[in-house]
DNA sequence: ACTTCCCGCCAGCCT
DNA sequence: AGGCTGGCGGGAAGT
């Protein structure tokens, strides 16, 4: 077909490349312009040592002139560079003018490029286009406003839902391998005529950030700025906060490419997710991680941008969805859909749904739309940004403080801001800024990674249903937590946690300062039941010695993924946790392995959810309620071998296509060592289909439970664990 | 071999 | 008509 080529590396930045235009360009403007080339420099300057992207691999000094890789010219980098030229909050009062040519000659790239970078920064509103080959821009001002409509707009979009249709087709294609494509095609399908399936394409305006010109906004290409949009969505109606590559790419195919999507189809579209993401990522909005399930590893992102947002009320939101011959509605609201062309293929379902969205929108848009081209200065100066400051506020609240001096353990070890984590792909991190307070009641939370440990929080529950947490049996009974760690035969046997997902938990936080949880506020029945579930257990799993990281929680420095790293995480066949502490569990619950109570009331204690008995063990138990999360000592509970496993995601049962039931889990998985050999990062995801015991059925007897019930076979927990 | 994603062609819209 | 935008996918670099 043409000559398509990409034009090999392993140019010199002076050099010309004779054969592409864009070559020949640079170089005269190079030529032309040394003020250009010494700014081009300090950027480079600047980046090279910045954290972001491009790791460690230049760093040797004069590489200047050196071969310039392609990292060095990707999309991120090239967003960092043009980021660093504006502030985050620019004043409204200064000129704020972007103009794409300066831009792309002072950053030395094609026009093309910036206006991949535009393109995902207007779909934050972060810019918005004033004028042919000029942009304004707003910084981060409208950020968090725009991300507290995407979320609202993606929950009403069900996209969580999608998400978990989606994987559980996955899922099944892991079952059963022939019927990949067939799946396929019949979720393709399912996502079309489902009634959570919107499938119009739509763009979320901001007020005083709509798109202008109505010849800006009835140009039917924006999907990268679309894409960028709902991408984005996922995430943030996605708990935990991770969407691989894979599930994002087909619910964008899905959405705007009806059934006749294809392999190409779907990689061009994650060609296109990488590119979005690039940008996501040096906006720090997310991090790239890996998804593990048993075919192998995947790419996926985590967010780790704000997780608090302004309350959406009083906002204008226009999500403009494509809807069929209302030409006025296009014009009126700037933005015309691509589905135009499409209208015909479109199931007549979707024609109804679309009508109900737009009698939806038009009560949401209340608020006045300005149809008229807005100065810069109006963005942002007019309202005072209530909201968005707010949500600034928010979003620095969330964040897990150091716990004081109290503690005994570094704190910078506890906690950790993952902006300042320089390190690159990989690694996945538990998300540090969400404050255990905004956990849902009845949530397993976490602690960052850098704990080494994932220790559950029992959060108050608000009705019914009982927290849960999984324990990973420690291997002692008794352990000493003075002593050096004990290797750990772990097993996990069952979880039952509550999560509203899908529901926005916003507004129903305990203030952070404040302990998330106390004893008061745990239902009795449920602590009762785990009292009486822990009453047989240990395995003398004599087992190795604990790896020499184990204490690496001393450093204060954040070296994530090695940090306690108990190599022999062995699962020990019999021993059996059973975490199950749901009024209804059913006796067969109690014939679980459960965590001893000793342990148990540790835990609850140092969690905060119980006062009284001590620990029992002459192990001083720092009182740090600074919230819930800060889980006194979690190198306490880690000596004694306690080991938890995160779900990572909802965990809807499903039936398999064997009839056995099912729910596709996902675990992280910092403590577990990795196979040798798989070449899986020691952090990675462990995603894997798990079937289902009748006990974890039962556990969620009482309902929707059974949603949030997981059951983690010790098979899938050998595959992670198993030592050589 | 697979993942990541740069590069630039070229269609389509805008001025 | 000519410039601006941006979809798109080949294929090279990176792992």
């Amino acid at each position: 077909m043409g000559p398509l080529t990409t034009p090999k590396k392993g140019r010199e930045v002076g050099s010309v490349d004779p054969w592409t235009p864009t070559s020949n360009l640079k170089m005269l403007i190079s030529a032309a312009s040394p003020d250009i080339r010494n700014r081009e420099k300090e950027n480079t300057f600047l980046i090279r040592h910045s954290p972001f992207i491009l790791p460690q691999d230049t760093d040797n000094g004069e590489e200047s002139e050196k071969m310039i890789s392609r990292k060095e010219k990707s999309l991120g980098l090239l967003c960092h560079k043009f980021l660093a030229r504006y502030p985050d909050c620019p004043n409204p009062a200064l000129n704020n003018d972007i103009c794409l040519d300066d831009v792309a000659t002072e950053l030395n790239v094609e026009r093309r490029r910036i206006y991949d970078i535009m393109n995902v920064l207007e779909s934050l509103h972060m810019v918005s286009r004033s004028a042919k080959n000029r942009y304004t821009w707003h910084g981060r001002t409208k950020l968090a406003q725009t991300l507290a409509i995407l979320k609202q707009v993606g929950e009403e979009h069900r996209y969580g839902q999608q998400m978990q249709q989606i994987r559980q087709r996955l899922l099944d294609k892991e079952f059963d391998f022939d019927e990949e494509e067939k799946e396929n095609k019949e979720m393709v399908v399912d996502l079309e005529s489902g009634e959570q399936g919107q499938r119009e394409l739509f763009f979320v305006e901001l007020p005083g950030v709509e798109f202008k010109a109505a010849s800006v906004n009835s140009r039917k290409d924006k999907s990268l700025r679309v894409m960028s949009q709902k991408f984005v969505m996922l995430f943030l109606v996605s708990n935990p906060r991770v969407v691989s590559l894979d599930v994002a790419a087909k619910i964008l195919i899905g959405e705007d490419q009806g059934a006749d999507q294809d392999k190409n189809k779907f990689k061009t579209k994650v060609r296109r997710l990488y590119d979005i993401a690039n940008v996501l990522r040096s906006l720090k909005l997310i991090e790239k991680v890996h998804v593990t399930e048993e075919r192998g590893r995947k790419p996926a992102f985590e967010w780790v941008g704000p997780e608090e947002f302004p309350q959406v009320k009083g906002i204008t939101r226009k999500s403009v969805l494509e809807s069929r011959g209302s030409v006025d509605n296009c014009a009126k609201n700037l933005f015309s859909s691509p589905g135009a062309k499409r209208s015909f293929t479109r199931h007549p379902s979707l024609i109804k749904l679309a009508k109900s969205i737009q009698d939806d929108r038009r009560k949401i848009n209340s608020a006045p739309s300005s149809p008229v081209k807005s100065s810069p200065g109006e963005t942002g100066a007019k309202h005072p940004k209530p909201a968005a400051a707010a949500a600034e506020v928010d979003t620095a609240s969330v964040r897990l403080q150091p716990t004081s001096s109290i503690s005994k353990e570094p704190p910078q070890a506890l906690f950790l801001t993952p902006t300042h984590e320089p390190r690159a792909n990989t690694t996945v991190h538990l998300t540090p800024h969400t404050s255990l307070a905004a956990l849902p009641a009845g949530s397993v939370a976490y602690i960052p990674a850098q704990c080494s440990s994932l220790i559950p929080v029992l959060l108050p529950q608000q009705r019914g249903g009982g927290p849960y947490a999984v324990y990973l049996q420690p291997s002692s009974p008794r352990p000493n937590p003075l002593a050096r760690p004990q290797p750990t035969s772990l097993a996990v046997r069952s979880m039952t946690f509550e999560d509203k997902t899908g529901q926005s938990p916003t507004g129903q936080f305990a203030p952070k300062s404040q302990p998330a949880s106390r004893a008061s506020d745990v239902s009795p029945l449920a602590l009762k039941r785990l009292r009486s579930d822990s009453a047989s257990e240990s395995s003398p799993s004599k087992a190795k010695r604990a790896d020499p990281n184990f204490k690496v929680n001393k450093h204060p420095e954040p070296s994530p993924a090695q940090e306690i790293t108990p190599t022999s995480l062995r699962l020990h066949k019999p021993a059996a946790t059973a975490a199950a502490a749901s009024p209804h569990a059913t006796q067969q619950a109690h014939r679980l392995h459960s965590p001893s109570p000793a342990i148990l009331n540790f835990t609850l204690q140092n969690l905060g959810l119980i006062s009284g008995s001590s620990p029992g063990n002459g192990f001083a138990t720092p009182q740090t309620p600074e919230c819930a999360g800060t889980i006194a000592s979690p190198l306490a509970l880690q000596q004694r071998g306690m080991v938890f496993i995160k779900p990572v995601s909802p965990v809807p049962i499903q039936q398999s296509v064997s009839g056995q039931q099912v729910a596709l889990i996902s675990l992280q998985q910092p403590l577990m060592t990795t196979p040798k050999g798989t070449g899986l990062p020691p952090h990675s995801f462990f995603h894997t289909p798990v079937p289902l015991s009748p006990l974890a059925t039962m556990v969620t007897s009482g309902g929707h439970l059974a949603t949030k019930t997981v059951y983690i076979p010790q098979r899938k927990l050998d595959v992670a664990t198993e030592d050589s």
